[in-house]
DNA sequence: TGCGGAAGTG
DNA sequence: CACTTCCGCA
């Protein structure tokens, strides 16, 4: 079925590209921590799906300078970068909770990092050890729209580690050596091994236990056909095949929908497991067999994806992220139009298809603008955003005239890649782009909900969907860009078969904004002073997050990773490449023990 | 404790 | 770019 087709570009694995080769971010070290059980006793996940504690903050802290060779590292930097990924919606702090973060993993993040195990707090012990195979590494979608332009050449980000895993089993957490035991220990400390349990710890180190596996499955059957997608890139890139699996696991399972095969679902039609206890701690997940095919098949997909950056995606619109599972197809075409053209490949019921757009920062403000406006904080007012040298073409930004009281203009300059940004962002939006249009789009709020597990039986879902949205795929970059992908998008290859929908218009971006406005107005309802107050970055997206934020928390949990789907490209495949692949990967893993 | 601006770094 | 460093505010 399927995979056999999905290539990506090579650049997709160059392993500069990918996550290890660069230098290590906080959230993939938190990550790799989490993973492995030597570290539980400092960082371990606990309560919701993407919540961790760092127990103890100061040798996380340590932990961390030494891999960036920082020793002058503490808690309150490590934290001040941790904040930092607030905006880039990577993390968001578990309010009241001390030393508790939680990660935006609802859709997207994982694409690439299928595997990671989430979760497994609860209901086991902290130590579950991750899978070995899994590995846990892939980086996030950060390319801005811009970036994804550019991206014709090549990417630079993406990347992901993954292929690693098998040696990540091992660990290698820090490297640095800077002495601490603790790299030491974390070479091999791990190990999995502990034993226990048959074959939840298969899974578990997958997947967070309560992870909608389920959804993601559905999602993969679903369709028909695979097959969506095969646009053809119009980019330049080769195409590389992709891996196949590489894992050797579980095998592959056919199962997947061969449209899906490799996307995802963004979130979970519904939290993933039905019962979830409170929101704290507890909530227990059962294994069933039935979870743990999902896990493994989860597994099996990740597997595909795993090696995938984020970016290679952008360039193809095929990719798509699953929504969910919406049995229905329209609306996935309603929704935009396709500008990309994209996704909808999928052809599958499902859907939805997004695109999602990697980059996670919305438009978090100009830094260096501020320079500019410098009034900071004055600025306020009737900042109205002046310029923005830069790009500030200042599109429309509608929203800006009216801007609040006290907002905070930064940047908006970015215009192209910011607005879409920013909406993406937003989280709920995905909905948005999703199409939801109309139907409710409360979704967005169901999503955060708290409980509001809607557990859809089987495919169902319909509606939230969405959830988070934190990395979307590029979808059509704001203006109209959407530069080559899209209309080649459009134009398949051969493949053509797939999609149904018609790729070819822009979808998103009106409908972003109109999400946007929904949820802003929605939203401000509710907390509008609040939101306000903060700073609105730019216009109307404020609201939208703060929103999500409040929601989020707690409830956002829910709908676990998702992992989208990615149809892929075309045909070239070749699969050459897994195994060097890994190979490269492999060596990226994190260590780096000369500082 | 946590937040976030601002400046700086490679 | 992704932090790191410093710092004032809460």
């Amino acid at each position: 079925f399927k995979m056999p087709g999905f290539a990506f570009p090579e650049w997709a694995y160059k392993p500069e590209s990918s996550p290890g080769s660069r230098q290590i971010q906080l959230w993939h070290f938190i990550l790799e921590l989490l993973r492995k059980e030597e570290y539980h006793e400092v960082i371990a996940w606990q309560g919701d799906y993407g919540e961790f504690v760092i127990k103890d903050p100061d040798e996380v802290a340590r932990l961390w300078g030494a891999r960036k060779c920082k020793p002058q590292m503490n808690y309150d930097k490590l934290s001040r970068a941790l904040r930092y990924y607030y905006n880039k919606r990577i993390l968001h702090k578990t309010k009241g909770k001390r030393f508790t973060y939680k990660f935006n993993f609802n859709k997207l993040v994982l694409v690439n990092y299928p595997f990671i195990d989430m979760g497994s707090g609860r209901g086991v012990p902290q130590s579950a050890p991750p899978v070995p195979s899994g590995g846990t590494h892939f980086r996030f979608p950060p390319s801005t729209p811009s970036d994804v332009l550019s991206s014709s050449e090549e990417l630079r980000s993406p990347g992901m580690y993954s292929a690693v895993s098998r040696r990540m089993a091992r660990g290698s957490v820090s490297d640095c050596s800077d002495g601490t035991s603790t790299n030491s220990e974390l070479e091999e400390a791990g190990a999995e091994e502990r034993g226990g349990g048959g074959p939840d710890r298969a899974y578990r180190g997958l997947l967070p236990p309560r992870l909608p596996h389920d959804s993601l499955f559905r999602v993969f059957g679903g369709g028909p056909g695979g097959l969506a997608r095969p646009t053809p890139r119009v980019h330049p890139d080769p195409l590389s095949p992709f891996p196949v699996s590489p894992l050797p696991g579980p095998g592959l399972l056919p199962p997947l929908s061969p449209a899906m095969s490799m996307t995802p679902t963004p979130h979970l039609p519904f939290p993933p497991s039905p019962s979830l206890p409170s929101p704290l701690m507890g909530s227990h997940f059962s294994f069933n067999a039935e979870d743990m095919n999902h896990y493994l098949q989860a597994h099996n997909q990740s597997v595909y994806n795993y090696h995938l950056s984020p970016r290679a995606f952008l360039p193809y619109p095929n990719i798509i992220v699953p929504q969910p599972h919406r049995p229905t197809p329209d609306k996935p075409s309603l929704l935009h139009g396709p500008p990309l053209g994209l996704s909808h490949s999928l052809g599958q019921p499902i859907g939805a298809t997004d695109e999602f757009k990697f980059k996670l920062q919305p438009p978090p403000l100009g830094r260096k603008h501020r320079e500019t406006g410098s009034t900071p904080t004055a600025s306020s007012s009737s900042s109205s955003l002046s310029g923005f040298s830069g790009s500030s073409q200042n599109l429309s930004t509608p929203s800006l005239s009216a801007v609040p009281p006290k907002i905070k203009v930064e940047r908006i300059s970015d215009v192209e890649s910011d607005e879409e940004v920013e909406v993406t962002d937003i989280s709920e939006e995905d909905d948005d782009m999703n199409h939801h249009d109309d139907r409710e789009d409360d979704d967005e709020g169901d999503i955060f909900t708290p409980l509001t597990p809607p557990p859809p039986p089987a495919n169902g879902m319909a509606e939230d969907d969405d959830d988070e949205d934190v990395f979307k795929t590029p979808a059509t970059p704001p203006t109209g860009t959407m530069p080559f992908p899209l209309l080649n998008l459009k134009a398949e290859p051969g493949q053509g078969n797939s999609a149904p929908i018609s790729p070819g218009g822009t979808r998103c971006i009106p409908l972003k904004l109109r999400f946007k406005r929904r949820w802003s107005e929605d939203q401000k309802t509710e907390r509008d002073g609040e939101a306000e107050d903060k700073k609105v970055r730019a216009d109307g997206e404020e609201a939208m997050e703060e929103d999500q934020r409040g929601t989020e928390e707690e409830s956002m949990p829910a709908r676990g990773a998702v992992i989208l789907g990615l149809t892929l490209p075309p045909p070239p495949v070749q699969r050459r490449g897994s195994s060097e692949l890994q190979r490269a990967t492999a060596q990226l893993s994190l260590e780096n023990p000369t500082c």
